[in-house]
Formats: C-alpha cells, sequence, structure tokens
RNA sequence: GUGGUCAUAGCUCAGUAGGUUAGAGCGUUGGAUUGUGGUUCCGAAGGUCGUGGGUUCGAGCCCCAUUGAUCACCCCA
C-alpha cells in the first residue's frame, strides 16, 4: 500500500493546531452573537443549478463538481460530447463555494418564515478548486455574517464595530480596514471621461498595490484613456483618512456627478452611525473586490505587518436575492477568512500561551484499587465544571507524568494505598513542583 | 488555467566531481530510578532518498514524465 496523503491544499488539524483555530472561531462567534446574529448551517453541496452563473465565469471553474451516483454515462453518447458540454450532464450538485450564494437561497426557500432585518451568521467550509499558495487553500473557512432586509448603515457601522472588537479581542493590532463604495468608484470614471468602461477600470486599479502608479497609468492607457484622464484618475487612488475633512475633500472632487453625491451621502451616514475613533479606517478607492454582485459599501481588512492577502471581506449587495428570483432585499455582509487569520496570527505570534491545555487535573493511580477510587472522584470533579482525566493504567509514576506534561496539565492527583486509607489525593503542581496533600472533597478549593 | 523553484527518517536538514553497508540534531521508545516529571547518561526503533521510467559498469546526485509543496500571474478568504 503507497503512503496515505490528503488531496491538494486540504490540511489535517491536529489538537494543537484546533485548539488555537477555536480560540479564533469562538472569539468571532461570540461578536457575531453580541450584535445579534443567529446561526445558520447550510449544506455542504448544493445543486449545481444553485452555483453556476455566480461567481462569473472564473469562479465557474472554480467549483468542485461532483460525479452522478449510479450509471451516470447510461444516456450519453460519447462521441457527441467534450468535457465542456459533458460535465453538467454528469454532474447534478458540487460543493459550495462561499456562504452567500447559499444564505440568498435559504432566504429565498424560507420567505415566509424569516423575518426582516434577517441577521444570520454561518462559519462552515467551503471549497475552490484554486491552485494553493500561501494563504490559499483548496478547503478553507468561511466566518460570515449578514443582514438581509435593510437598507440603514447602521448595519455597516455595526460591521466595523465587529471588527474592531474581533481584531482587539484576538490581539491583532496591525490592521487596516478599507472602505469604498461602488458609486465612488463610478464616479471616478466618469471624471475620466470613461464610464463605460467601468469594469476594466476597476480591475486595473484593483491591482494597484501591485503593479504601481506606473503601471496603472500604462494599463489605463493601454484601454483608451488619454493620458491627462489616467493621471487624474491615478489623483484619486490614494488611501485617505475616514473623516469628514477626508469626505469633504471628495465631495469637492466628485459632487457634481450623481453617483458621486450618492456615494458620499452613504459614507457620510456610515461616519455618523460609526465608534467615534477609527484610525484603522481607511477609504481606497482603488478597492474593487467581488463587484459582480456589490452595490454600495465594500469592505477589505489587510494585515499591515505580514504580507498576507486580505483576511476579511465584505459588503452590500442590493439584489443577491433577485437570482433566485425574490427581488428587492438589499442585504450587506462580511466575512472573515479563519485560515488566513491564523497565518497571521501565527506569525506574529499572538495566541495565548494556555491555548491548548485541555485538562485541568490528570489523576495518576497507582494501582488497580487505586484506579477505581480515582474515577468517582474523578465523576464528582467533572460535575463542578472541571476538565479532569485519569491515567487508564496503573503505570509507573514516571509515564503519567509524562504525558501529563506532554499535554501540558496543570495538576496531577496522586493515589495509592497511602492516599486511599486516609481518603485524601497527593496533588502535584506540575508547573511549581509544589506537592501536598489534601482531602479528597476538598479538590476544588485547593487547585482554585 | 500559465510560468519559476523545490522534494532525503515523524520534524529541521547534511550528503563532498555520479562509486561499496545513506548521516546528524530534535522527537518517539526502553532502561539507569519496583510512588514523583520537564535535567543528565546509556540503548533501540525508524528511510527501497515523493512516485514511475531512462542514461551508466554503477544514480540520493544526470535526463524525462508524474504527484505534491512553494512562489508569481489570474482571481480571491
Amino acid at each position: 500500500m503507497s503512503k496515505p496523503s490528503i488531496p491538494q491544499g486540504t490540511r489535517d488539524f491536529s489538537p494543537a493546531v484546533m485548539a488555537k483555530r477555536k480560540f479564533i472561531l469562538n472569539t468571532i462567534e461570540s461578536v457575531y452573537k453580541s450584535f445579534g446574529f443567529m446561526p445558520l448551517e447550510t449544506p455542504a453541496m448544493e445543486n449545481l443549478q444553485t452555483l453556476t452563473g455566480k461567481y462569473g465565469t472564473e469562479g465557474d471553474q472554480l467549483l468542485f463538481k461532483i460525479l452522478n451516483n449510479g450509471d451516470y454515462l447510461k444516456d450519453i453518447q460519447l462521441t457527441e460530447v467534450d468535457s465542456k458540454s459533458l460535465t453538467p450532464k454528469i454532474a447534478d450538485r458540487g460543493l459550495r463555494y462561499d456562504l452567500t450564494v447559499p444564505l440568498a437561497r435559504f432566504v429565498v426557500m424560507n420567505r415566509h418564515e424569516i423575518t426582516l432585518p434577517f441577521k444570520r451568521y454561518q462559519m462552515q467550509p467551503v471549497w475552490r478548486a484554486d491552485r494553493p499558495q500561501k494563504g490559499r487553500y483548496r478547503e478553507f473557512w468561511q466566518c460570515d455574517a449578514d443582514v438581509l432586509g435593510t437598507d440603514s448603515l447602521l448595519c455597516e457601522a455595526d460591521f466595523i464595530r465587529i471588527y474592531t472588537s474581533a481584531f482587539s479581542q484576538l490581539g491583532l493590532k496591525d490592521y487596516e480596514i478599507r472602505i469604498n463604495h461602488r458609486k465612488l468608484l463610478e464616479a471616478v470614471c466618469e471624471l475620466c471621461g470613461a464610464g463605460d468602461k467601468f469594469k476594466a477600470i476597476t480591475i486595473i486599479i484593483d491591482k494597484a498595490d501591485k503593479i504601481g502608479n506606473d503601471g496603472v497609468a500604462k494599463e489605463l492607457i493601454a484601454i483608451g484613456l488619454s493620458e491627462a484622464d489616467s493621471q487624474k484618475l491615478l489623483s484619486q487612488l490614494d488611501r485617505i483618512a475616514f473623516t469628514e475633512a477626508g469626505l469633504a475633500k471628495l465631495e469637492k472632487e466628485l459632487g457634481h456627478l450623481e453617483s458621486g453625491v450618492k456615494a458620499i451621502s452613504d459614507l457620510r451616514q456610515l461616519l455618523a452611525l460609526s465608534p467615534s475613533s477609527l484610525n484603522t479606517v481607511k477609504l481606497d478607492i482603488s478597492l474593487a473586490r467581488g463587484l459582480d454582485y456589490y452595490t454600495g459599501c465594500i469592505f477589505e481588512v489587510v494585515p499591515t505587518s505580514v504580507k498576507m492577502g486580505s483576511i476579511s471581506g465584505g459588503g452590500r449587495y442590493d439584489d443577491l436575492t433577485g437570482v433566485f428570483g425574490m427581488k428587492g432585499i438589499s442585504g450587506v455582509g462580511i466575512s472573515f477568512g479563519i485560515d488566513r487569520i491564523y497565518d497571521v496570527m501565527e506569525e506574529l505570534k499572538l495566541f495565548p500561551e494556555s491555548g491548548d491545555q485541555f485538562t485541568d487535573i490528570l489523576f495518576c493511580p497507582m494501582d488497580e484499587p487505586a484506579l477505581l477510587y480515582c474515577i468517582q472522584i474523578a465523576d464528582q470533579l467533572r460535575h463542578s465544571g472541571v476538565k479532569v482525566e485519569v491515567y487508564p493504567t496503573a503505570s509507573k509514576l514516571k509515564k503519567q507524568l509524562d504525558y501529563a506534561n506532554d499535554k501540558k496539565i496543570l495538576w496531577a492527583a496522586i493515589v495509592g494505598e497511602n492516599e486511599m486509607r486516609t481518603s485524601i489525593v497527593s496533588l502535584k503542581n506540575l508547573r511549581t513542583g509544589e506537592q501536598d496533600t489534601c482531602k479528597s472533597g476538598d479538590i476544588l478549593g485547593f487547585i482554585h
């Protein structure tokens, strides 16, 4: 038999890794809950029909398709098809690509039972047949929160609060929240007399970070902008502070355009509803992610001291449920990429030391009768909420303590003939090495 | 999907100009110590050198293919 392996771009999560992942997951979940979001889970697989066409042609290629069961070639004339036209005939289902489309599908299917505004969070894996590289996996987790059914910019403001609260609880300080508004992008294109090249321009300026201003200018001219217009556009791309002064500056330049007026009015409202100190928030006109469905504010969070792509993204989409036949529902949402947050926190050593402590106290029985004695005390302690385990055999003490050290357990309760005779245990603190005896009923008070 | 780099023990790596039985540290495991660990000492296990072909008297080393990792592009969390 050949060596076992796992598919490209997937990972196992060991107990030590899971402890850290759970820390991130639990932190984000508790923040979501504190804003009134409710949990939702959807199947790993969706009907392919639900998924295709939602992520652009590029996205469709990244969908994992699931081969139909049974004799899937039964009705197929192999001579008449190529692989492209064959796929929809032999695969009816696919793995979900994100959590937003399943949400839209869920809301449309349950529209009569849902009260708007509908706030839900969802933390599950998604799959993309992308080529893996740093911070990029074929199976990874998204932690989404979305609000459907309200236009209020309080939602956007709450997401800024969620960002600051979650990252501060995780201990991540070096990050920047970037905000843009789709209409701001439109206004800028219009300003340069290139309103019709909106899509091409956003793709180019989205790359500004990578190719630099000269690169952007070159590509803009290549698609037909004049030298002057491309310079005009470039001058708008600097990230500016998200303040009234910043907005006033934008208003001066874009306030005479219809889309500019709308964008600035939205952003001004958002600013008014946002928490007061916002030095991590920047307005960034070059931010152009996921334009296929975003229609209002767009968010992205990037770590500033680690070379890594965005660790969260989101925005407002006016009509996501429209593709499933339910018009006029506005939604706004964000998504944390916990795999990347993990990588960033690992690189910056931000995980708390005690994170991988699973057990509070290990009982070390010296012989068979002691083992029976131990499990009774252990049960009592568990009722009090202590995490306790009993070493399963009466092995040599060295071996049992080695086990405790390996699992970073703080307390060892040693029990042999002597202890049993007087209903006590010997409690050893494995950090300090101190040891004392204690009545078996008083352990709880002793270890606290 | 396109292009570059890499692949030796569980992990991190040596391996000299192709030449006999492929090494180290850490980790694992047994003992020194029949109820006291994280230190020390001694011993052991563990690799058909990612996989499959080829060149050669001879390949861990050279060539081709394949798989995986990694980086860039595309795109994105």
